[in-house]
DNA sequence: TTCATTTCTTAATCTAGATTAATGGGTGTA
DNA sequence: TACACCCATTAATCTAGATTAAGAAATGAA
């Protein structure tokens, strides 16, 4: 969506495998929206443990957006999971491109998609087993657990590797 | 935000304690602006239960914004916990404000400000035990148990009323 | 290739919170 | 006043998933 907007070459980094584009802490979130590859973004919580909050492959952006809106500092780390190409901007480049033709319309059209998407993990979240999870996430992103080490995908879930684990071998065998 | 904007008496609406102002597998979700009351959406699991997706007290939007943006059946509930006066919009009218002055600026703080609420709910229920989310949930909105029965904010918070009560409970002993 | 590191699996035990059930307190109504 | 109904509390039992621990399989580096 806003790929025609931005795509010139002058923000575009490539990332490697395991490199940290953003830790928590930091003053300003940036924005990054993925041409190729997979992000995750997540949070270290008091016992040093971690929890996905999302990822983000081709077309997505990812980005710590409470921190952005409400400017105080980052809670989210933001990680590459294969070597990826991101187009880097801060928030004055990111409210450049509301100016540009259809900007604003693109935006609301992208962050009610988003809306649409947490609504849906947090019903989940609250009211589905760990199983009904994964099912469903299976099916929302097909493509993923082939690019993705399953210790992620259950801190995305939120359970533990050993939980999915089990979810796996019962659904292996006949259900 | 949107009040200045939409502050004509044409779509203002009053609604009794109690009244059901939509129900989940309508075609098309209405915008709901609280100008005084409550309100609270919910879903209905499989086994009939429950689960609190927002409250909207005076300022609030609630609306079904998944259905909303995909254009596919609700499946929020929306009701009035108090006596409550609302405006309501529906797609078109809502689109319309975007059209206005500063319609779309309004409409993307708006959602973003949503957006790192949710956030904070998504890595809250992932991470924190249910003690820990009811003790932001007093600071966050500290009005709130005021006015909501306990058994809503349980329901909010994914928990059980009686695992509610203990929780409150032990915060009145000495912790 | 070998060795080291990380990931996945399996199993035993533990715990936060669910479920079930019973009791007492409020509130509205007749 | 009494009755019905809803809500909050307390307690006993149950369970999904956490924790701990150990071994197997995969991955990567030299």
């Amino acid at each position: 969506m806003f790929e025609q907007i931005l795509n010139n070459e002058n923000n575009l980094k490539t990332f490697s495998k395991g490199e940290v584009l953003q830790r928590a802490g930091q003053d300003t979130s940036k924005i990054f929206l993925v041409k190729k590859g997979i992000l995750r973004s997540y949070i270290i919580d008091s016992k040093g443990k971690e929890h996905i909050y999302m990822f983000g492959s081709e077309g997505w952006i990812v980005s710590d957006i409470e921190s952005q809106t409400f400017e105080c500092k980052t809670v989210l780390f933001i990680e590459a999971i294969e070597e990826s190409e991101v187009y880097v901007m801060n928030q004055m480049s990111f409210d450049h491109l509301k100016e540009k033709d259809n900007g604003f319309d693109a935006m609301v059209t992208s962050l009610s998609k988003r809306i649409g998407a947490m609504q849906r993990r947090i019903l989940a979240l609250m009211s589905s087993s760990a199983r009904d999870r994964y099912e469903s996430f299976l099916q929302i992103y097909p493509e993923l657990p082939s690019r993705v080490p399953q210790k992620m995908i259950a801190s995305y879930l939120g359970i533990t590797p050993q939980a999915l684990s089990t979810i796996r071998k019962k659904i292996a065998q006949g259900e």
